[in-house]
RNA sequence: GGCGGCGUAGCCAAGCGGUUAAGGCGAGGGACUGCAAAUCCCUUAUUCCCCGGUUCGAAUCCGGGCGCCGCCUCCA
């Protein structure tokens, strides 16, 4: 498998299952002030998705994802609300483990949260002031970022450009502009932390650093993120561990690009998003995450209604053919050779694309594929009880990305069940009476509360919309 | 200004030196229907932002434009 590294700007060998059987992979999670917004949710999705498929392919992928609950804008929060920034915490992180509930993620191996690993952060600090890397300035704790001549590496940044750009916020001590804070000394009215230094809460770029170290050792496989942290916070995270260890902190950086609104990018601070759990409800897990890997994932993505619309029905499509395919395969038919091989080559596509960078858009249009086929040989009069091994086909391939795993038929309860089939056998009856604008009267007010008809040779079926 | 990326049909989107230029949405025609819906079949890019160049051969490589975006400050 190749996956393109930010580091090496350039793809990037993945060894098979049989070298290197277990993976370590740290993707930065959420900083819980708020409502996770739908572009915060791409990483979740592609790289969970990216998690899911090499398990498939028999990797032991042990992954972690942080939960930062350490930071200015939950203390800004804390403060708005009149609570305190533990409540704001605890409060935000059940939340966005119920988005990611709602997103279909498959929990990760393991998620740290910032506030459980202080006193390792402290360690580290001070074991990075002992080198000669971060010094001590009133209380706070600085990194050298002279000290470490890999700095910028990741970004492509030369620090002596960045210094022109670079400023010192009033009240820091910094040695010099590029340097940034370890360690932050408290403000009145802050959470603090006793330490070496004073009291007071480890600065924004260590927790990763600490956490991934803790749970997956000194060199991570795959490091991935939004390509809006490569920037100070992935290089400084590279700077802490690479001057502390001289070892490779990550083998593989990814970065996904961003969900943008009308091209531009989504953010709190422009007003333009959407909470992730609104668009769920209004479109459906399944169609979001389609949404998501309809596009390469290091490519920007546009978000609109349209868009995810569009995807929803490409769902729905797939499942139309699944329903098909469910009703009629009772017994084992066999797929004639031509369409056998045909579907085989499509499932040796399905798996090139997502070895070649985890192209999801090809993958999926694969899996288009395979429908397609099936219909085509049905329509050109084949027996539509083979459908079943296409059918099971796609939903085998299908599950690691999270999609066509549901009943084909959205539930409904009993008693819908009657009422609906009662009205649908009046509706015949007036139809055999030739009441065909009663009849019509009755389809279309069923279809405007989503029930839809469909009158086919074996008698009239509806389905839920 | 520095670094990075993008520009493919009406729209979304694969493609990474030779393919009939995937797939989805939409649209048009046909079959089916009392009419529909759904489904199926067919059609929908002689061409890949523009201009040069390399090559037997370029959407794909190189040079130069134009347009858009991200990062350079907290940010998925």
């Amino acid at each position: 498998m190749r996956l393109w590294s930010t580091l090496e700007r350039g793809p990037v060998q993945l060894p098979p299952p049989e070298q290197k059987g277990r993976v370590g992979m740290y993707v930065c999670g959420p900083t819980v002030y708020d409502y996770i917004h739908i572009g915060n949710a791409r990483p979740f999705i592609v790289f969970d998705a990216l998690r899911r498929y090499l398990e498939s392919r028999g990797y032991e992928v042990v992954y972690v994802q942080n939960i930062t609950d350490i930071d200015d804008k939950i203390i800004n929060r804390a403060r708005e609300e009149g609570s305190s920034p533990e409540e704001v915490a605890e409060r935000f992180t059940r939340e966005y483990l119920e988005d990611l509930r709602a997103l279909g993620v498959t929990p990760p191996t393991y998620q740290p949260r910032a506030r459980a690993y202080v006193d390792k952060m402290i360690e580290l600090i001070e074991a990075l002031v002992a080198k000669g890397n971060a010094y001590v300035a009133d209380g706070d704790v600085y990194f050298s970022v002279r000290s470490f001549p890999g700095y910028g590496k990741l970004s492509g940044k030369d620090p002596d450009e960045l210094l022109s750009g670079a400023r010192v916020e009033p009240g820091e001590r910094k040695r010099d502009p590029l340097d940034f804070a370890l360690w932050k000394a408290a403000k009145p009215g802050e959470p603090k932390w006793p330490s070496p230094w004073g009291p007071g809460r480890p600065g924004w770029h260590t927790e990763c650093v600490v956490m991934s170290r803790e749970l997956l050792g000194e060199t991570l496989d795959i490091h991935a993120g939004g390509n809006d942290l490569i920037f100070p916070h992935h290089e400084n995270e590279i700077a802490q561990a690479e001057a502390l260890t001289g070892m490779s902190f990550a083998r593989i950086w990814l970065h996904n690009g961003m969900l943008t609104v009308r091209g531009e990018k989504m953010a709190k601070s422009l007003g333009n998003f959407a909470y992730a759990r609104d668009v769920v409800r209004l479109f459906g897990t399944e169609a979001v995450r389609y949404f998501y890997l309809s596009r390469h994932w290091r490519k920007p993505l546009d978000f609109s209604h349209e868009a995810l619309e569009e995807a929803r029905k490409a769902v729905e499509g797939v499942y139309r053919f699944l329903a098909e395919a469910d009703l009629a395969a009772a017994e084992d038919v066999p797929l004639p050779e031509e369409v056998a091989t045909e579907i085989k080559l499509l499932e040796e596509k399905f798996h090139g694309e997502l070895e070649d960078d985890f192209n999801t858009p090809g993958a999926l249009a694969a899996l288009q594929g395979m429908a397609n086929a099936g219909k085509r040989f049905v329509a050109a009069g084949g027996d539509r009880r083979a459908l079943g091994a296409i059918a099971e086909k796609i939903r085998t391939l299908a599950a690691p990305l999270g999609l066509f795993q549901g009943e084909a038929a959205p539930s409904r309860s009993g008693r819908t069940e009657e009422l609906i089939g009662l009205l649908v056998e009046l509706r015949g009856e007036l139809r055999k009476g030739r009441n065909f604008e009663l009849a019509d009267k009755i389809r279309d007010k069923l279809a405007s509360l989503g029930v839809e008809l469909r009158d086919t040779p074996q008698g009239t079926v509806w389905i839920l919309r």
